[in-house]
Formats: C-alpha cells, structure tokens, sequence
RNA sequence: CGCGAGGUGGAGCAGUUCGGUAGCUCGCCGGGCUCAUAACCCGGAGGUCGCAGGUUCAAAUCCUGCCCUCGCAACCA
C-alpha cells in the first residue's frame, strides 16, 4: 500500500504502456483486454496522486503490411495510415485514457530508433551475417525444418513458407545472458508475475543465441542508416517505441521524467521479446530496463485460444453495443485473474452484468436515490442520530475495499474488485440493517437522516473507487448526488474518507445506472 | 528422464509460501423485508480437496510414484 504518511508530498512518475498494436490485425478482445487493463492501471495510479504517462500505440512496420497494401493497390504509408482509425476508434469506444499514441512510421520515432541501433552498432553490438532457412512471411520469422509442418508448412499460419537467405545484421544478444540474470535475480518485479520470470529464466539459462536484427528483402522498416538495402527488424522497431515516444536521445528531460516504466502490460505470448529481448537491447545502450513487464493470461474463447493469427477474434464493438463500456471494462478485470488465463463466455458476462452491476450496485443507487426522495424530499439529510453497529460494519466493510483495491497495485485487478464490491454490499446490508422505511413510519428524523446520508455518501465513495474502472457509471453517479467537479478528480486516500458529502444538495434519482438486459442469445 | 502450470461440492475459482474448523461467486432449497431494476437481506443442502503410498498427534497443504489437462521448447498480439 501507498504509505500516505510519507514526508514529500510531491507525485511520483508512472509511466505504463501498452503494446504497439500491429496495424493490419482487426482489433479483437485480446487486444481490449490489455488495453483496459493498462488504462485502469493508469486512471489508478492518477487517483493516488501520482504523475502518470500512458503510451499505446501501432506497430505498422513489416513485410505483412508491405504485401497488405500491394494486395490493395496501394503505397504502404497509405494502407496504414488507412487501418490506424479503427484502433483509435476503439481507444474511444473503450474511454482509454492515453497520453500519447505512437505509430511506428512517424518520424520522431523513425529516427530515434536510427540512433538508438546505431549506438549498439558503434560499440560493436551489431555484426553481419548471413541467414537462410525457411522462412514465413506472415510470422516474418525464419523456422527450423523441423518446426515445419508436412516439412513446409508454417506452423502458425499453414502456409507454405518461402526459402529465404539474407545477408543481416545480428545483435549480440547472447553477451547480455548475464546481465538479464542479474536482473532477474536482483528485481523480481521486473518480470511478473513469478511464473513467467522463472519461465524467461530458464530460457536464459538454457543459453542465448544472437538474434537478427534487421532485413534485406524488403524496404518497409526503418532503415539502417550505415547500410543501405536494410531494415531493422521489426521486433526492434517496435520495442524501442517504448523509448522513442518518451524522448529517448532528443528529449532527456522528459525521458528522465518517466523512463524507466513502472509497468509495461503485455500477452504472455510476447513475453520473451519483453522480458529478455528488451532489456537486453537496453542494457546495452546504457539505459535501465523497466522497472516491470507484466504479461498477463490468454483469454479462451469456448475452451480454445485465441489470437491474432488464428482469428477465432471477437469484436469488442459486439459486446460494446449489448453490454455498454462500463461492463465490458469491469467484466473481464473481474472475471479472470490478471497473468493466468482466463475463460470469456456471453454468459458469464451477462451474469456479471445482471448479478453485480445491475442488482449490486445499479439498484443499490437506486432504492437509496428513490428513499431520499420520498423521506427526504430528495434533499441530503443532515447525518444527525447516534452512529451504531450498523455503522460500525459498514465502516469495517469500507476499509476492506480501501485496502483491497490496493491489490491494483500489483495489478490483480480481481482482488481488488472483489473488496470493492465487499463495500458496495455492505451498503446493501447496512440499508437492511437501518430499514429506513420502518424510521420514515415511525418518524424517527434524526435516525433516518444519518442513514440516509450514509447511504448517499457511501455512494460517493464507491463512484470515487471505482473510477477506474467504471469511469461513466462513476460520472452518472457523481451527477445524481449533485457533487462538485468528478469522481476521477478526486485524490486517495482522502476521496474515499466518510463525510464529504454536502448536505442540502438536491438529488436526482434520474435513469437506472444499469438496466436489466434482454435475455437474448 | 526437455521446462513449466494445473487437477478442490453442478459451473468457475481461492486456499497449498510458515501443515491443525475446506472459503468465495453463480446455481439450487427454505425464510425475511418491501425502499428498489421480481431487486435486497438471512439461513440451508451439496466436496473421498486427480489416484496410490509415505512422514506426522494432525495434510488440500510436506515427501515419493503414477494418471490426466494445458502452455513453452529461439526469433509466433
């Protein structure tokens, strides 16, 4: 937990990012899936105070986009800059609060990435060779004979591979074994969670073999500046857009504000790019690795993975359009274990909807909201009467949540969701416990008025909490209990203390935070 | 002997680090309340914790063997 009594009050740095999307895939929910997650981590991390940048972005180099666009009659740039709308669509559509979105073809990032190689070039990092072998164009990744299916088959894709032999330029990356050893024995927490650390460890350990770092056959990429003809691999453009769109080599003062990242969110199936590959590249210019790669799980789809390359893909705008944003970011945080994987299904989310928000929490607001305004003129009663039991255990209820959504700390999003809804509950139990209908018959005022202001201020802390993850059911809230300013401007741990709530104000009961869905499907 | 993860009431999971009443959500059964979106609250039934041994006063938790499932195995969101 964030110590609150520590001396400075100044905000610390936190940097987070996504992975760069590549361009030419259709966005599916394993792409939202990270994408939600980096963006509650973000809006978590600016509700307790800290300074947060948050980067995602496009990945739009390769010989698959190369051919994408020859198959389209068009100029790559032009394919591109034509696919990039629909991820930033879905950023919107998702209420994805980042700072910065990169894509790989601008020049800022084109020319950074120059220097960068070139570093690792002129300190002898970099050495020529040739490599042949079988080679898949849609994985743009070579493949040993065995790795074939029917002896030419791409493994992933079951396309017929191409034989390739190119003259490349290689990175050494098998001199920084040690080193990432190192890192991984000395900070723990720069792979997570545990399992895949050890995985990438053992993987290290086993012996590192240099890796190629650019390509002839092809001119999509950015260039190689001491060679012309060539291309740096695409693995390593994309990477470094983690450093180029913070400055890295033009704008020190801003890297240094937020590099290194406090956590850069990734699928596990990237994970050796990230989590060997990565800090490696950064260790030898000099730079400091992040400070955590997180790769979460895989979603499973009727018991089977999904991903790009098999495109069992489901659009995130379907479920967007029955579900609503809120649900869909609370969903699959709440469901499934942030890094293991996980099981999406129509149903299980339609039960989310139906069990937690709409009969939890939508209809917690509104029995209090419609309570207030018939026993109290829908104005917010003075807390007067005496505090009891009642109280009491909402009050242990609501320091669950307050420390249980710590857990978003260390990125498990379930727990922390689950101490919440701990709180959300214990208002419903607390409204049993008072029955304000009885207090209304028997006019007892003054007990009456401190339930109900409990009730609505309880609310007002659960939209504040929950900010990050539900920022439009926590602005509708916001806005039925008349506050001031927004959920998501309010700070922790102070935002989520008792008492805050003005007396006086009126409230809007209004429309039900989430209507009962249609059982279709 | 390639590496790793997992097998817990109908479903999905937690608990296994530092052995000692097996917990949660959904579902099911019964009760309560009536402010509310047939919502909310309380109680109950239901488990040989993959299998077989072992250590121990005591094991889901430690040890051994086996069975099953799933990832990874060099450049594959």
């Amino acid at each position: 937990m964030s110590s609150a009594d520590s001396a400075g009050p100044e905000a610390s740095s936190f940097y987070v990012t996504t992975p760069i999307y590549y361009v030419n895939d259709v966005p599916h929910i394993g792409h939202a899936y990270t994408t939600v997650a980096a963006d509650v981590l973000a809006r978590w991390r600016r509700l307790n105070g800290d300074r947060v940048h948050f980067l995602t972005g496009v990945d739009e180099h390769g010989e698959k986009n190369a051919r994408a666009a020859a198959d389209r009659g068009l100029r790559p740039q032009e394919h591109v800059d034509d696919m990039v709308p629909r991820w930033r669509e879905l950023l919107e559509r998702l209420r994805i609060s980042n700072d910065d979105f990169i894509r790989t073809t601008e020049q800022r990032h084109q020319r950074r990435v120059q220097d960068f190689m070139r570093r690792l070039y002129d300190q002898g990092d970099l050495y020529k060779a040739t490599y042949a072998g079988p080679y898949c164009v849609r994985c743009e990744a070579y493949y040993t004979t065995e790795e074939l299916v029917d002896g030419e088959l791409c493994p992933i894709h079951r396309r017929t591979v191409e034989h390739l032999e190119q003259e490349n330029w290689f990175f050494r990356l098998s001199k920084y074994a040690p080193d990432l050893l190192k890192l991984y024995a000395d900070h723990p927490d720069s792979v997570q969670p545990d399992v895949r650390r050890n995985e990438v460890r053992a993987f290290v350990e086993a012996g590192l073999e240099d890796i190629s770092a650019s390509r002839s056959a092809f001119d999509w990429g950015v260039s190689v500046p001491w060679e012309q003809g060539h291309v740096f691999y695409v693995w390593f453009d994309a990477l470094l857009n983690y450093v180029t769109a913070i400055g890295w080599g033009e704008e020190p003062e801003t890297f240094a504000r937020w590099w290194p990242a406090g956590a850069q969110l990734i699928g596990k199936d990237i994970l050796r790019f990230h989590a060997v590959y990565w800090p490696a590249m950064l260790i030898a210019a000099g730079v400091e690795p992040p400070e955590q790669v997180f790769a979460h799980g895989f979603l499973l789809v009727g018991g089977e993975k999904m991903g790009k390359s098999n495109a069992t893909g489901i659009a995130p705008a379907q479920l967007l359009d029955h579900f609503g944003r809120d649900c869909y970011r609370y969903y699959f945080l709440r469901e499934i274990s942030f890094g293991q994987d996980g099981t999406f299904s129509w149903e299980s989310m339609q039960a989310r909807y139906t069990t937690d928000l709409a009969n939890d929490l939508g209809n917690l607001a509104n029995r209090v909201l419609s309570m207030v305004g018939s026993y109290c003129d829908h104005v917010v009663p003075e807390p007067a009467g005496q505090e009891g039991e009642a109280e009491q255990a909402l009050h242990a209820d609501h320091a669950t949540a307050v420390e249980g959504l710590a857990a978003f700390d260390r990125l498990d999003f379930k727990r922390g969701l689950e101490a919440l809804w701990v709180f959300v509950s214990g208002v419903n139990r607390y409204v049993e416990a008072r029955a304000p209908w009885a207090l209304n018959k028997q006019g007892a005022t003054d007990e009456l008025g401190r339930t109900m202001y409990t009730c609505l201020d309880a609310l007002r802390i659960i939209a504040v909490l929950a900010s990050p993850v539900m920022p439009d059911a926590a602005e509708a809230l916001w806005a039925k209990l008349a506050l001031d300013g927004a959920p998501d401007e309010q700070l922790l741990p102070g935002g989520a203390e008792w008492g805050q709530t003005p007396v006086g104000r009126r409230v809007e009961r209004g429309a039900l935070l989430f209507p009962k869905l249609e059982e279709d499907e």
